[in-house]
DNA sequence: TTGACATATTCCTATATGGGAATATATTTA
DNA sequence: TAAATATATTCCCATATAGGAATATGTCAA
């Protein structure tokens, strides 16, 4: 099997730096057509109409047509999913002092643990 | 030019959903041998080790021999771009009756500017 | 209608993928 | 040393890219 669709889901969508920068000029909520877009990130027209097309596909930006420009806005509620998963490890870099704290008694009682039966490299349970 | 490597970014590494699963096994923050990975996610040897293998690229874990097998352990700050990025647009999913409240007097708003000056689609400054 | 403008689409190509199968490379044990 | 075990690597291939160039489509204005 090959490589997901960059439009199979929001993960991989917002892989590519382009679109997050893309996400970026619209993050601010207003609805911008693509020649907007093309300026500010000095992109060619068919690359930002391209990347524009992805991200519609997995629904992170909306259009509506206006006169002959086509206006993208950002529907931010599609990134919560990318949100929730990585905010498992949120605790991991919060309250440094803490962390560091337990690092180091978790290593103490490891070294507790290990002075203790052996090796054996046993089954961690199932 | 083609899309970049899995390896290229953190976002790149975890837009593949079985990555994220792996990353999920190790989320406990203890380490864990490859073959205890294969029993619980029920995947090939092969792409165990591959998939690892570009989480380790990317430095989302780190490993260390012991015996025969290789440890592997979460490296949970190398995740903490994605957590940045993506929270910058938390406020569009909290505080939702706000948030409903916000977007009724934004629309207001658009209808009182709409029916103003006309659709000559202006240049929004620059 | 014709032309100017805005955007999307098509065609091209080098490149990387993920998975399965087979195999290579340790490391432990008998 | 040889077998067993744990893990990594290689080879294979169908698939999808991202970007540039060219072109098609759609819309407004004279």
């Amino acid at each position: 099997m090959a490589r997901a669709a960059t439009t199979a889901d929001v993960f991989n969508a917002i892989a590519e730096p382009r679109r997050r920068e893309l996400i970026g000029v619209l993050a601010d909520g207003k609805e911008y057509a693509v020649g907007e877009v093309v300026v500010r990130l000095r992109m060619s027209q068919p690359a930002v109409s391209k990347h524009l097309g992805v991200l519609r596909k997995v629904g992170v930006v909306s259009v509506i047509k206006r006169g002959q420009h086509r206006m993208y806005r950002l529907n931010a509620a599609e990134l919560k999913p990318v949100h929730d998963w990585v905010k498992m490890f949120e605790r991991y870099w919060t309250h440094q002092l803490r962390q560091i704290k337990e690092r180091a008694e978790r290593k103490a009682l490891e070294r507790i643990i290990s002075s203790d039966s052996g090796t054996k490299s046993g089954n961690r349970e199932e």
